[in-house]
DNA sequence: ATATGTTTGAAACTGTAGTTTCGGAACGCG
DNA sequence: CGCGTTCCGAAACTACAGTTTCAAACATAT
């Protein structure tokens, strides 16, 4: 057999590893970048994050600068030279394989995703699976028709009433996330009407009281939007639509993404039935967040 | 002297984007491949899953055969060449990375839950690919060690750090999320020491004041862990670690899962490293619960 | 044995990726 | 206005990636 004595095993074909990521590098060189190479750094970090898989011939290209201006940008970030950054971004590219899972005792570690954004894809997968689109277009119609949209939910389901608040007010008014702090959510009830609409969010670790509320706001006829997990057993009964997403993964704590992405999705559908009048709204508030300049 | 002006738009630049995968080309071929082909094509589904990112002659020398077989094997794969298969497989990774969201509302929400899925995942990966695992590991033990943990978020990032500051509670003491309603970053600052540690989230539509806070961090010594999005400038100079997640989807409005799904990755690996203490406490809190019946 | 057909890597070949050089353009400043 | 400085891209240059050629090595048949 010839086989000389093959190329295969270098000694330690990975031969960096450390040094700053490159998109630390540019950060740290931002302020000090000639115009070419920061149009470089911007296709970079906007349109090409994975570095490897490119020549340094396609960024110049895409940033419509020369060539030339990639060598020096490259060789500004301290590499020795395009190559050198082409190795690091791929080696530093794998949070892949060897992931233990969370510590939180023993097991799990069994049959489940290897990696956790496995198990995040999973459960979007299959939490969407438990959706009808029919079902949430039935709710977003609901909560643009409403005069005014509550929204309650405890502990871990507190930051995804916020964060569907937020998505909301973008682009319609009055609405309201109860209970504030101090306060308890009895102190509203008065205030339901049957024009009104309310959203629990009550994912894993429901605290009692829920049940209370959705009853009083049944009482005065509010319609109810439920969204929560496979494991709610009576508070289905007591609302209108029901939303279920998957929360528990293979890992350490509950995921809350399924739920977020519903909440975007619930926030994209209502932006798109409140037409001419939502993006009217939508458009005042960015005027006037424009002239009070907040942001940088 | 030419155009000056003429940067991005090739006539088409996007080549080509179907036809079966790398891998399932290779499996239908695999039976009738000779000898050296196979090993590449050993090499290609073991270590080079993303053949985006290697170069032909890498493939041939990591498989120890010539440079020869590995333009025959894409050939008989029915690729034009290399250089076809490569821009084959990274246009397969990130279908639809620049694709500007549908404008702001109605077309895009046309289209089920499947879409928003696909938006969803991809922006998780193409995030993934952003991160490193050593730098989150740096961070999670960062985080164990503090003295005290402090976090900072507004508008959308504020939830983020919540939630962040939920997870942590459950396995340590002393995670304090700033400002409280109605109070301001600043009355905070007098008390951070080196030993402490600030965690700043800082997506999209940033507001002023940040750089403030970061700065006066930094003038005591407090190490800093910014959480933001491709299109933070100035941030990231000011922090000891940046952690890039992707935020820009294909709809109207911003998602946060992918900044949500590290915020869990972080309290996971953090918890590894909490060991027996963490658990410890975890348990302490999880006893407490159960007396005080506060779930149903 | 000779004939026919594969498979293979070395080496010649070619194109193009990445670097370097260089002159010009743009800005700053006395 | 001159004189530096910095930035830029065209073009020359170099090196190497990917292809092609070719003859040796091996297989199988006749």
């Amino acid at each position: 057999m010839t086989k000389t004595s093959h190329p295969a095993e270098g000694p330690t074909p990975k031969p960096d590893a450390r040094g700053p990521s490159i998109e630390s590098r540019i950060h740290d060189h931002y302020d000090s970048l000639p115009d070419s190479e920061r149009k470089l750094a911007d296709v970079i970090l906007e349109r090409a994050a994975d570095l490897s898989a490119f020549k340094a011939s396609e960024l110049s290209a895409l940033a419509g600068v020369s060539k030339a201006a990639a060598t020096r940008l490259f060789q500004r970030l301290g590499f020795d030279g395009f190559d050198e950054a082409r190795l690091a971004a791929r080696a530093r590219r794998d949070w892949g394989s060897p992931l233990y899972m969370g510590a939180s005792g023993s097991g799990a570690a069994l049959s489940g995703p290897a990696t956790l954004l496995e198990d995040e894809i999973d459960l979007l997968r299959r939490s969407v699976r438990r959706l009808s689109p029919a079902m949430i277009d039935d709710v977003a119609a609901a909560m643009v028709g409403a005069r005014r949209i509550w929204l309650m939910g405890y502990r871990n389901s507190r930051f995804l009433a916020d964060y569907l608040r937020w998505q909301l007010i973008q682009f319609r008014g009055d609405v309201t996330v109860l209970p504030g702090t101090g306060e308890t959510a009895g102190e509203y009830l008065a205030d339901l009407t049957e024009r009104d609409i309310l959203v629990v969010v009550a994912l894993r670790r429901r605290v009692h009281g829920l049940l209370e509320v959705m009853e009083a706001a049944r009482a005065v006829g509010t319609p109810i939007i439920l969204v929560t997990d496979p494991t709610a057993r009576r508070l289905p009964a007591l609302a209108d639509w029901t939303l279920t997403v998957e929360t528990q993964g293979h890992f350490a704590f509950d995921s809350c993404g399924p739920a977020l992405a519903l909440c975007r999705f619930l926030a994209v559908t209502a932006l798109g039935k409140a037409g001419r009048r939502g993006r009217a709204h939508m458009e005042r508030v960015e005027r006037r967040h424009e002239t009070l300049d907040v942001f940088n």
